[in-house]
DNA sequence: ATGACTGAGCATCTCAGA
């Protein structure tokens, strides 16, 4: 089983890019994010027609998730559960699918918006943690991947990258990145590979990529059966050469 | 010393991204 996540920055500036990195690299399930359009402007119909069902969890201009997927899917939940009611940000999808619960994320940046924003991305880190346990008490083998907006270590970004004092490396945000994990999740990237600079994205500015200036902060975390099928975990990084790509990468992750 | 990115949207600037 071949899953993959890919922050796309606008579905319809790189529907091209994706429907041949669908057909090049194959993957069982593909968790989209930054789709940046209302559902019903999600160009479906392409990857409908290269074989993939699409969940679409869209709102204009920001944000917006989708899950494409080649297996018969269930939706679950569209929203993040734990959330006020009233929370408006396409951000959460989670699916069913052979047997695997592929919950797809795009966590809250928390840079912009002053502390209100980072209070913000803190509760929506609180709520996903919540999630994950009751995942784990009803023992269903899942996996949990996007957009983290989350630098784990400093390995985990190159020097001069960010500030210290970024969103996406605050010790309060790390800790709660470190919560989260230490319910008994697997980082996939780092189970396979413990050391050295992996990224998954490239600024656009300051020729970030020429200078592979990069962050990791799009990650899958497994659950323990589905960590124990694990067998390979890599960042698409062929995909950042490309005319007009995305500053995200694909990252693919292979399960026995 | 200078200039230095991309995308969406009631748009020729602002917000957000990270």
């Amino acid at each position: 089983m071949r899953l993959a996540t890919w922050n796309v920055n606008s579905i319809r500036q790189r529907q091209g890019h994706v429907e041949r990195w669908l057909a090049r690299v194959q993957p069982d399930v593909l968790m989209l994010q930054e789709i940046k359009c209302q559902t019903p402007d999600f160009p479906a119909h392409a990857f409908e027609a290269a074989g993939y069902r699409c969940v679409v969890v869209g709102q204009k201009a920001y944000n917006g998730v989708a899950a494409l997927s080649r297996t018969p899917a269930k939706t679950i939940h569209t929203t993040l559960p734990g959330l006020p009611a009233d929370d408006a940000q396409a951000r959460y999808i989670e699916i069913d699918t052979a047997g695997v619960r592929v919950v797809g994320i795009y966590l809250p940046n928390g840079n912009s918006g002053g502390e209100a924003g980072y209070a913000y991305k803190l509760a929506w880190m609180g709520a996903l943690r919540a999630r994950a346990e009751a995942l784990l008490e009803d023992d269903i083998p899942f996996v949990i991947l996007g957009d983290y907006n989350v630098a784990p270590t400093d390995e985990d970004y190159a020097k001069g990258a960010l500030p210290a004092t970024d969103a996406l490396v605050r010790p309060t945000t790390r800790a709660s990145y470190q919560a989260l994990v230490w319910l008994g999740l697997t980082d996939a990237i780092r189970a396979l590979h413990p050391h050295g600079a992996i990224y998954t994205f490239w600024d656009y500015q300051s020729a970030a990529w020429q200078r592979d200036s990069g962050l990791r902060i799009d990650h899958a975390l497994c659950s323990p059966a589905m960590a124990e099928r694990l067998t390979a975990a890599m960042p698409d990084k062929r995909e950042r050469g490309e005319e007009q790509p995305s500053d995200h990468v694909p990252v693919v992750f292979d399960f026995a």
